[in-house]
DNA sequence: ATGACACTATTTTAGTGA
């Protein structure tokens, strides 16, 4: 089964791009981010075409998450409890045997900005969701967390005041691991440096000047699962004359069990 | 040093992204 992640930057003019990648790599969950739309203006036919059941959390113009499946998936949480102000961010569904959160968190702009303490604000009310409502045996929580995991997962000079990299977004992040999430990608490959964003100027991509910021965590009774973990650079390329995002899609494929 | 690219808004440039 593989699980994937990716923040397409606005899905209605990613749609046509979309479909490439799905008939190319079909994923059988798919949380998606950053899709810029509401709910009412999703093209779910689009993807049921395509056999897959669609569940949306969307807004106007900003932010916004959704899941695909090839299974029906029932809806657990729409939004994190208390944050609704920061926009449509996080869906929680139940899909097979999986509980499934996708996640958009927030940027924070910059360390002096008010956003970036609204940024910290946030990810305390995640780990205080998963206090509340704690993930079931086997989960998955994935998408864009806007933040840097280490020194590895970074093209720059790691001093830790660079927004992203701060010393108090990583104490938010290495909170999920002390919840039981796991950064699937790094636990199959400890020592490889590999981006999943790269900026759109200056020919960021070519330049390999990127970000490890797009995750699939796992619980502790899936990471044994996990069969690989892998970033699709080929699809934060051009295809078929149509414009990537920003961001690679990530995949993580899972033991049939 | 600065901008560089892409997307959305009911646009005629500005805000956001990371």
């Amino acid at each position: 089964m593989r699980i994937a992640t990716w923040n397409v930057n606005g899905l209605r003019a990613r749609l046509d791009y979309m479909m490439l990648w799905l008939d190319a790599r079909r994923p059988d969950i798919v949380g998606l981010q950053e899709l810029k739309i509401t709910d009412e203006e999703f093209p779910t036919d689009a993807f049921s075409a395509r056999g897959y059941h669609v569940v949306t959390h969307g807004q106007k113009a900003w932010n916004g998450v959704a899941v695909l499946s090839r299974e029906p998936a029932e809806v657990v949480m729409r939004g994190l409890p208390g944050q609704a102000e920061l926009g449509a961010r996080l869906l929680r569904v139940s899909v097979g045997n999986i509980d499934f959160t996708t996640v958009y968190c927030p940027n924070g702009k910059d360390i002096d900005h008010d956003d970036y303490a609204r940024k910290l604000d946030w990810f305390d009310a995640l780990a205080a969701y998963w206090q509340s409502a704690p993930a079931a045996d086997r989960a998955v929580l994935c998408g864009d967390f806007n933040i840097v995991p280490a020194a590895l997962d970074s093209w720059l000079d790691d001093c830790g005041d660079h927004i992203f990299h701060s010393p108090a977004e990583r104490a938010r992040f290495d909170r999920l691991g002390a919840l039981g999430w796991i950064d699937l990608y790094r636990a199959k490959h400890p020592d490889r440096r590999a981006y999943s964003w790269w900026d759109y100027r200056g020919g960021a991509f070519h330049r390999g000047q990127g970000l490890r910021i797009d995750l699939v965590l796992g619980s502790r009774a899936l990471a044994p699962q996990v069969e690989s973990a892998e970033i699709d650079r080929d699809f934060r390329k051009k295809q078929d004359g149509f414009t990537a995002s920003d961001h690679a899609p990530v995949y993580v494929d899972i033991a049939n069990s």
